[in-house]
DNA sequence: AGCCTTTGACCAGCG
DNA sequence: TCGCTGGTCAAAGGC
């Protein structure tokens, strides 16, 4: 016990440096809540009229394929399978740059998007109807679900497959934790609030082995475990001023399949049970999040994966701020370092499983407090991702405003072309916009022999 | 009986 | 060193 707990600390230790965050935008609490698929869709999407100024970079989904993708045939996209990459690249995200630019959506070995479509958290509880069938037929109906809760899009170490998780099988499952605030819901009268006494039910079987009151909160913070014999994981449940849950944290990995006959012993498959909405809705409420600490589960677990015992870790002072994003891109530092703002590097890092370093910049713009952080794949050094910390509390310097390059107060950045996926809380107005229809998604993978 | 939640106390990290 | 805070323990009680 003294080990696991001092593991435990070590693990919280390193994760207490940054969150990657995906959020998404608002919506209504009595609207179905997103799918797996449609968090996916936000995921990738970040229309270009809807790019604020600030950030030049903002490219829409489709503009990322199409400027990025530039007629490979790269296997990526939401594929069935075949045209899965290999191992390696598969970590890497859908489809990985093979040398020169390339299509696609790269993840750092340490994210994966497919967790974000088997979270607890997407799935429907205490709403009866929302039995979403899984597979293709949901796609339209995800597409349909453009705007959505200020989720906080987290992975979650491993859930149940899905046809719509197959459809970003390229992405390697890996857990990753964000941080995430909240956004109040302004525009559209709310139904009774939907409060739940226990997290969504995903299929494990957990305990409640803590309360507490954290700072910050009305409500308190509970503490779940596996209740896998010898199953080290964890997870923290908080809610808002509501009462709705607000974030799940997991930390660790099941060393176990799912118990079976879960159902059963519920009285059969209830809106509860997200396992038979994989892939389906998501929570009821109209504000979740789902992040993973990614604890280990053990240093003599996954061997042959270093890249999966890397952390993305978070930190607890990121989730008082706002509009973390994420940029998953494929490019080089220098790069990343030109999205308009000015850089100052104060950090790095190396990581287990990854021999190329973590770097940490700060916004040099005075009484801002923004960092970044730039982290690349241990399997291929152009493949990064790019961790915002905060809001700019200003206006992309003059110099910078026009999208140009130019200087940087790190790098004299070049004019490579820049693979991103930007996702950000955007505001409620844009939230519709925003996102991006994910069917609308796998047709051009399929036009372009993607899928 | 077994499993679960509740809840106050305890512990460790951190500033 | 001390107080704050988050995380965990474990007894008690409920289902």
């Amino acid at each position: 016990m003294a080990d696991a707990n001092s593991q435990e600390e070590k693990a919280r230790s390193i994760n207490s440096t940054i969150r990657p965050t995906v959020a998404l935008p608002a919506r209504p609490a009595f609207e179905a809540s997103p799918g797996p698929l449609t968090l996916a869709s936000s995921l990738f999407a970040v229309e270009t009229d809807e790019a604020d100024a600030n950030e030049p970079n903002c490219q829409s989904y489709t503009q990322l394929l199409i400027g990025t993708i530039g007629g490979a045939g790269a296997g990526a996209g939401a594929s069935g399978g075949n045209d899965r990459v290999d191992n390696e690249r598969g970590r890497m995200g859908v489809g990985m740059p093979t040398g020169q630019q390339q299509p696609h959506f790269l993840l750092s070995p340490g994210l994966s998007p497919s967790p974000f479509l088997d979270s607890p958290s997407f799935y429907p509880h205490q709403l009866p109807n929302f039995g979403m069938p899984t597979g293709p037929q949901m796609i339209p109906q995800a597409s349909n679900m453009s705007s959505h809760p200020p989720f906080k899009l987290l992975s979650q170490p491993e859930y149940p497959s899905s046809s719509l998780h197959h459809a970003f099988s390229q992405f390697q499952e890996m857990p990753i934790h964000t941080g995430y605030k909240p956004q109040p819901n302004t525009n559209r009268a709310q139904p009774a609030s939907i409060v739940v006494d226990k997290p969504a039910d995903d299929g494990y079987n957990w305990r409640k082995y803590g309360q507490k009151m954290v700072k910050g909160s009305e409500y308190p913070r509970s503490y779940y475990r596996c209740t896998h014999t010898n199953c080290p994981v964890k997870k923290k449940v908080e809610h808002s001023a509501d009462g709705q849950i607000t974030e799940i944290i997991y930390k660790g990995k099941h060393n176990h399949e799912k118990p079976p006959n879960k159902r059963n012993k519920d009285g059969g498959a209830g809106p509860n049970d997200i396992s038979e909405y994989d892939s389906g809705y998501t929570d009821s409420k109209n504000q979740a999040s789902i992040s993973s600490d990614s604890e280990e589960v053990g240093d003599d677990g996954d061997d042959g994966d270093n890249d999966a015992k890397r952390r993305i870790a978070s930190s607890s002072s990121q989730r008082t701020l706002t509009e973390p994003r994420i940029i998953v891109q494929t490019t080089s530092e220098v790069d990343l370092l030109d999205d308009g703002y000015r850089w100052r590097k104060y950090g790095q890092k190396v990581v287990k499983g990854n021999p190329h370093p973590r770097s940490y910049y700060k916004c040099t713009y005075i009484g801002c407090n923004v960092r970044k952080h730039i982290e690349r794949a241990s399997s291929d050094p152009k493949a990064v991702i790019t961790t915002y910390e905060g809001k700019h509390n200003h206006e992309v310097p003059a110099s910078r405003a026009s999208g140009q390059s130019s200087s940087n107060a790190v790098f004299q950045p070049n004019n490579n072309t820049q693979n991103i996926l930007e996702n950000r809380m955007p505001s409620n107005q844009d939230s519709i916009k925003r996102t991006t229809d994910f069917s609308n998604m796998l047709q051009f993978k399929k036009e372009n022999n993607l899928i």
